[in-house]
Parts: structure tokens; C-alpha cells; sequence
DNA sequence: AACTATTTATAAGA
DNA sequence: TTCTTATAAATAGTT
């Protein structure tokens, strides 16, 4: 879209590397814009530049609440992966306690205050859903004697077991999976070119993974 | 940039809308790879539906490295900040329950996937109730001295974090200049000799860092 | 910062 | 959905 066509590279030139910079910087946000009236979405861009400046934008609802919808999204895997850590290095109760405070804790301070209300509600609803007849009025004082064990539980041992499982699980398939790519690779290069190459292809790159990949990607961790 | 020029307003019609967003939604992400790539920079883009799906990409690095380095600009604001004043300023025992309780949330429902799922559907439907707020006043004095003690973990945690964060960034930042200056050498053999280019260079790539500059480099972070 | 010659994105149609 | 194409929009190089 210019006098000559660019090929999608860094940009050599530092003084037009910055005007394009501030080009298509803007040129994003105004999509991002379009985007999210057009179709009624929210979008949010992010972009940091090479000299660490940060610039962002958001459309059609506040950037903190499309960035929390982010992280709630990702919430368990972040979780699994740090706690599996910490876990396997024999973390005292205490810490263990403390990290899954420092894991919430961006979740918690980011929502603005407006979202307090909600969220305190939330908690009462979750916390007795199990009963027949939540009381909001009585819950507040309970659940607040009760955060401590919470946390506990929250972090039984067989959650935390669970998550290292199945984290070990997909390592492992992730494992496989490399290996049997690098298989093809060198097979494609010794072949060049052809039918069966192709054939071949196939076959490596979802060697059951019909069966055997599919049921521990449905379990609860990643979604 | 179609067969009409259209308005830039919500697509009423539903099927349009939906294939709008597919299309558009795909060519910000490409805008997105392409700014990244030639302007050397991090992008990082969140998009989510009316229905609530979510879709997200980044380039030049990884999506969470990129929404730290914006939680890192806004954790003054958002977090530490505001949750000391308030503390300071004897913030009232119904907004310390509610704090605390936020954290109980996060901490308490969102470990497992079908958990998120309700905690996800209740957001939705508390955003929307306009149920009174349940009565606080007779919470008892241990719960709120536990209360106080907890805040203050979750600040200092907080805190923790922040520090953890800015460390991240600042190796990275440290790494990228590494390179730079590799770069810059590469270059400069391979011209041969300039001092007057080598002064250009250095004033073009890193504004006054390479000396007297280190130290300011790390500060910007925090604002 | 503006200006345009071009390229690129995409709205509508198939 | 996917492709095609006329056209609008973005932008590279220039001033």
C-alpha cells in the first residue's frame, strides 16, 4: 500500500523504521477500532517497542477487564506449571500457601474497584452454592473464618499431584511429538520430493493421536 | 477497501457480522506479525466476541511477557498504590472484607477448569444483578485482626511480584541490548574503520545509554 | 506533517 | 465456507 512493495523485514533504516513505526501503529489501533464496532467485540492491543515504550489501546470495553479475561483463560496452565515447580522442590506449607496468593494476586489487584461489589457477591454465591438456601447476609462472616482452611484445601495434595501428572503427561506428548517431527524432516530430506513422502507425512505427524492425544487433551487442565 | 465503502458502526446483520469479524480479526493479526517484524517490536493482541470467545496472538514475543511489560507500567496505579492508601487512610471494614475476599476467589475457585467455568458464569450474572450488598456489620474483631494480617501479605506479596516482574523485564532488556551491541560490532568490523559513523550509532541505538544512561534505563518501568 | 502512487485489505457476490 | 474481484483504505516513498 505504498509507492513500492515492502517485503515483511526489519527495516534497516533506523529514522524510516520509526516512521513506519508510528505509521502502522496507528493503522493498528484504528483496526483494532473498526474491528470492535463493526462486530461488537472488544479488542485490546499491546505493543512494546524495541526501546521497551510501551503503547496500548482498547476498544469496546476496558483493557484491564479484556486482559483479566486473558488470564482467566490461561489461569489453570500458569497455575499447574508454577505450582508443579514448586511443589517438587519441597516447598514448606507455608510458602506453598503464600505462592498461591502471589499466583492470585495479579488477578485480585487488577480489577478496577467498580468490579468489588461483583466480585464479593461471587464469592458468596460460590461458596454456597452447594446449600440449598444461601444466605448472603450470614455468608460474609463465615467464609471469612473459614479463608484460611480454604486456602488449604485449594491447594490439596492431590490437586497439586494431579496437575504434576498431567503436566508430565503432555511433556511427554510434546516430547514425542518433537522426536517424530525431526523423523520426518530427515525422511523428507532424504526423499526430496513425492506421493509416499506425503503418505508418510501424515502418518507421523498424528501417529494416534486420535486416541491416545485427544483424551488427556480434554481433561480439565488445559480446558 | 471493498465493493462499497461501509460505515464504520455495528453490522446488523448477523451472518455479515460474523464473517466481518472472521476476516478482520485475521487482518489485524497479520497488521500485528507485520509491525512486529518491521519495526522490531512485541505486539500482543486480545480479541473477545460478543459471545464471549476469546482470541489471542503475539509476535515478537510471548504474549504474557508482553501483558507483564503492561502490568508492570500500571502496577503503581492499579495495585501498591492504591491498595496502601487505602490501608493508610483506615480503609472500612466492609471494603478490607471485600478485598480479602477477592483474593479468596481466585485462590478458591479457579484451581480447576469446572471451577472457572463457574466462576465464569457467575461473573457474567453478577455484572448484570443489582442485588443488595450483604450486611458486613457484625464481623468479629479476630476475623478482621486475620483480615489486616492478610491484606498485608497479599501487599507485600504483591509487591514481591512486582519486583519479580521488573527483574524479568530488566534481564530482558539487558539481553536485547547484548545483542544490540553484537549487532553493532558485527557492523562495524565490517565496515572497518569510522569513528564518525561508530558516534552516529551509538547515539541512534541507544540514546545515551552507553554510559551515563544504565542506570535510568531500569527506572522507566516503573514510570 | 502532507502528499499521492501503489499496494493491500476487504465487501459483496458467486 | 472459500474464492473472486471491484473498490476502499492504508501506507512507502517523496516533498
Amino acid at each position: 500500500m505504498g509507492r513500492r512493495k515492502i517485503e515483511i523485514k526489519r527495516i534497516e533504516n533506523k529514522s524510516s523504521r520509526q516512521v513506519t513505526f508510528s505509521k502502522r501503529r496507528n493503522g493498528l489501533i484504528d483496526k483494532a477500532r473498526q474491528l470492535s464496532i463493526l462486530c461488537e467485540s472488544s479488542v485490546a492491543v499491546v505493543v512494546v517497542s524495541a526501546s521497551g515504550k510501551l503503547y496500548d489501546s482498547s476498544s469496546g470495553d476496558d483493557i484491564s477487564k479484556i486482559i483479566d479475561r486473558y488470564e482467566i483463560q490461561h489461569a489453570d496452565e500458569l497455575r499447574a506449571l508454577d505450582l508443579e515447580e514448586k511443589i517438587q522442590n519441597y516447598l514448606p506449607h507455608k510458602e506453598l500457601l503464600e505462592t498461591v496468593q502471589r499466583l492470585a494476586v495479579r488477578h485480585i489487584f487488577l480489577p478496577s474497584s467498580s468490579d468489588k461489589k461483583n466480585v464479593f457477591f461471587l464469592l458468596s454465591t460460590c461458596e454456597y452454592s452447594k446449600l440449598e438456601e444461601p444466605n448472603v447476609d450470614n455468608v460474609s462472616v463465615d467464609s471469612l473464618i473459614s479463608l484460611e482452611e480454604q486456602l488449604e484445601t485449594a491447594l490439596s495434595v492431590s490437586r497439586a499431584r494431579k496437575a504434576e501428572l498431567m503436566m508430565e503427561y503432555i511433556e511427554s506428548l510434546k516430547e514425542k511429538e518433537k522426536l517424530l517431527r525431526e523423523e520426518n524432516q530427515v525422511l523428507a530430506s532424504q526423499m526430496g520430493k513425492n506421493t509416499l513422502l506425503a503418505t508418510d507425512d501424515e502418518r507421523g505427524m498424528f501417529p494416534g493421536s486420535s486416541s491416545g492425544n485427544k483424551i488427556p487433551e480434554t481433561l480439565p487442565l488445559l480446558n
